[in-house]
DNA sequence: GTAATCGCTGGACAATGTGTTCAGTACGGG
DNA sequence: CCCGTACTGAACACATTGTCCAGCGATTAC
């Protein structure tokens, strides 16, 4: 579960050329291609790593707008609105938090106008009380992982 | 910048078996090899597909807790701001939402008790007006892009 | 209507990387 | 002191990749 230097190493290499194999890898890192091999190995078996899906991007699919929606949910019918809201393509992820009954989403729309209709697609159900949304205008920092893992690499380097 | 259903069934394929080449991916599309690979191309030189980088589990990584904070800023200080939230690494993702001077961010943390030295580092800069996090319990659904995908190529089927 | 363009097919080739196995070695715990 | 684990360096057959090509049908431009 706790990743050491090299872990981190290949994971870093990994996010920056996802291309190169696992050869080059062991080339640059400077150790056995088995050995490359097996961290790999552990570090999927571990769940580190989930996969190696492509990542796409929303906005060159057509759908520019990014928006967060947080929903009050009314008691008792949480399970409705997950069930609800999965069938929604636009809604790329969905949380409960805390506060009862607090949802949060993400939304992705091809206009400021069609996000009107992605949110009255998303609220179209009973159980949600309340809804409230920002736009998101500026993506200063885009979901990364890499400095959390020479963080994760770091402490375990300390320990 | 659309896609259409032989896009769409290469990137949803792909999705599911990232482990998979071109040339079985040929096989199981019913098309030439060199119908895929440049069919794959464009979709990266589109800009569609980002890459292939690993997808890492901050939980298997040692940070099980997830949460978002909503930032209010004060005028004129938000690239202040920006710039320090971008050296936590704690910090997933940062984005400016409507509301004048509101950021949204994704945070993780070793414990709800790290959270709290997170949080303070967060908001350990000038300009932060007020912070207010919540903490997320489940995630019904987990980032996905397929179903937007298969959105995306249907509408260009008609189109 | 004709020519040019585009995307797809199906095939070929050399070069490279993969999965796998092996023996040898270093390290640390029991 | 012995054992298990991890890494090295090497070998092998095999599959896949990158890169060409010629042919063909459909669409577009003139």
């Amino acid at each position: 579960m706790a990743i050491d230097g090299l872990d981190g190493r290949i994971i870093v290499l990994l996010a920056r050329e996802p291309r190169i194999g696992v050869l080059e890898m062991s080339r640059r890192l400077g150790v056995a291609r088995g050995t490359v091999q097996a961290r790999l190995d552990r570090l999927q078996s571990n769940g580190v790593i989930r996969g190696f899906g492509p990542q796409v991007d929303p906005a060159a699919l057509g759908y520019p707008v990014t928006a967060f929606a947080t929903l009050q949910i009314r008691q008792g019918q949480g399970a409705d609105v997950r069930a609800h809201l999965a069938t929604v393509p636009e809604v790329l992820e969905l949380h409960t938090t805390t506060g009862s009954g607090d949802m949060l989403c993400r939304l992705v729309a091809r206009s400021n106008a069609d996000l009107q209709r992605v949110i009255d697609r998303v609220v179209g159900i009973d159980g949600i009380v309340r809804a409230a949304t920002a736009i998101v205008m500026e993506n200063p920092v885009p979901l990364r992982i890499i400095p959390l893992v020479e963080q994760a690499a770091l402490d375990e380097e300390g320990a």
